[in-house]
DNA sequence: CGACTAGTTGAGGCCAGTCAATGTTGGTGG
DNA sequence: CCACCAACATTGACTGGCCTCAACTAGTCG
């Protein structure tokens, strides 16, 4: 696995003014640990704030986030799990995992930084995915009763919340068509193309990254088994439309990868 | 296509505090073109309601739907159009339709009596997915901006609101699951048994109904082909498990057809 | 070093897709 | 009434894409 580099392009212009204190917890081992505002967040732009910032003038009250600390393979929460909050990923990736009763499983979701977590949780008071660590990670809570009583006094961050569940929505959607209608290889050219437009929007480089899954891992996500996967990477080295070493892709030939969603 | 026997089983008690006018449609040729309240319609107990009432005793405002009827074929809506208004289903059923840039197509959704439509339209102000019709049908608009204020003065409607939203996203996961792990006769299982469900919660009888959709239809909704999902109902013909003649369906053995999703 | 995990590649099999013929149903018009 | 047609459905023969099983490599960790 190789280091990619990955510099900001164009930071977002944003102003919230919904303020929210970030308050550390017990198990945070930051060097620094330091309290402070979230707007202070290195990743806020890119963060919370892009998608359930309010830009109502009016005062509202603060929104106390914890930050959590995570390991690898760690859960942020398992299926059962009692629901109180959403989930900021601060820095670093997880997976959102749904089984069913006869233990089958799939991966139903790949999140990175900026993006929010825990949304299966909401309308039932209880979690029905697992969200496991790809990586060590950095987290901040959003309580969610705190935020909806916000919401109740701020039409923005209630259109912003319910945009935020319409998202999800949309994004199912868009995986029930890959499942339900592609053929593998569409398949792990939309799971690139769409990584790429991903890293992109982050600031960081979209034709070149590392991929925090297994083989197995973006089979389960894809409806494939892993080996597929592999051959499927292995032909599209072949064919020049990407180099991949390892967990390090390197799309070569973007044109040629939307073309596979053609045919 | 035969008629099946469909007696209301078990309406469920619910008291809601939320008041709705229903208007008509200037094109609603209903016979009696009755004005009132939604609580007077007989679909009440099974629809809006139970999804979306309040239990607050705060008084709210009213909020004023239009009743319109739609034949079979008719689009409620198409991708692209704007998004004004959820839709309750008062009868018949629909379904969504979801398309890509290159024509690929799937079916994401199947509607019935006390279903809401419409969700696909949440936070981007534009329909994503397009209604049609699968026989005539029902339906009474709930103005979204409208339901989104008495939602910020009413906690408990916030929430149902919330409730809604999330369940839309537990059912696009479920059917995520399905689409990518399950074998063709396990999706065909979930299929029977899930519209089974849904006909026992609106008091119709859970193990013999009429199938609304297609082969074809059930094919897209399942990503198999018709062909396909022909030949499984007449295995499970053959086995035993069901009766089918056309779009009639008897289930015969649920046990055997929950077994199916075990291996 | 051995054990383990992740990944690649090959051989073979099966499930579901494709193509095609035929049957069934419902609607329309002569 | 029947002839005709279109849409829907069934069934068979064949194909092929993906899965399964398996062998092997490379890297990591204790």
């Amino acid at each position: 696995m190789r280091a990619v580099a990955m510099q900001p392009v164009q930071p977002m212009q944003i102003k919230p003014r919904l303020t929210i204190v970030v308050r550390e917890d017990a198990a945070f081992e930051d060097a620094t640990r330091k309290h402070g505002l979230c707007s202070t967040c290195q990743s806020h732009d890119r963060c919370l704030s892009a998608t359930l910032h309010s830009t109502s003038g009016s005062p509202v009250d603060d929104l106390v986030t914890v930050r959590r600390r995570l390991r690898k393979g760690d859960a942020m929460y398992r299926a059962g799990d009692r629901f109180s909050a959403l989930y900021v990923i601060r820095s670093g990736s997880c997976k959102t995992v749904l089984l069913d009763e006869h233990g089958q499983e799939q991966i139903v979701g790949y999140h990175m930084a900026g993006d929010i977590v825990g949304i299966d949780g909401i309308g039932t008071d209880h979690h029905e995915c697992e969200a496991k660590m790809l990586e060590d990670t950095e987290v901040c809570s959003l309580p969610f009763e705190e935020l909806e009583r916000l919401a109740r006094d701020d039409e923005v961050l209630q259109q912003n919340v319910h945009r935020l569940l319409a998202r999800e929505i949309a994004r199912a959607r868009r995986l029930m068509l890959l499942l339900g209608t592609m053929r593998a290889e569409q398949r792990l050219a939309v799971f690139l193309l769409d990584l790429s437009e991903r890293y992109l929007a982050r600031g960081y480089s979209s034709c070149e990254f590392v991929l925090r899954m297994t083989r197995e891992e973006i089979g389960s996500y894809l409806g494939l088994k892993l080996e597929t996967v592999s051959r499927l990477l292995s032909r599209l080295v072949d064919e020049g439309l990407i180099r991949a070493e390892g967990r390090s892709i390197k799309l070569l030939d973007r044109m040629a990868l939307r073309r596979l969603l053609e045919k």
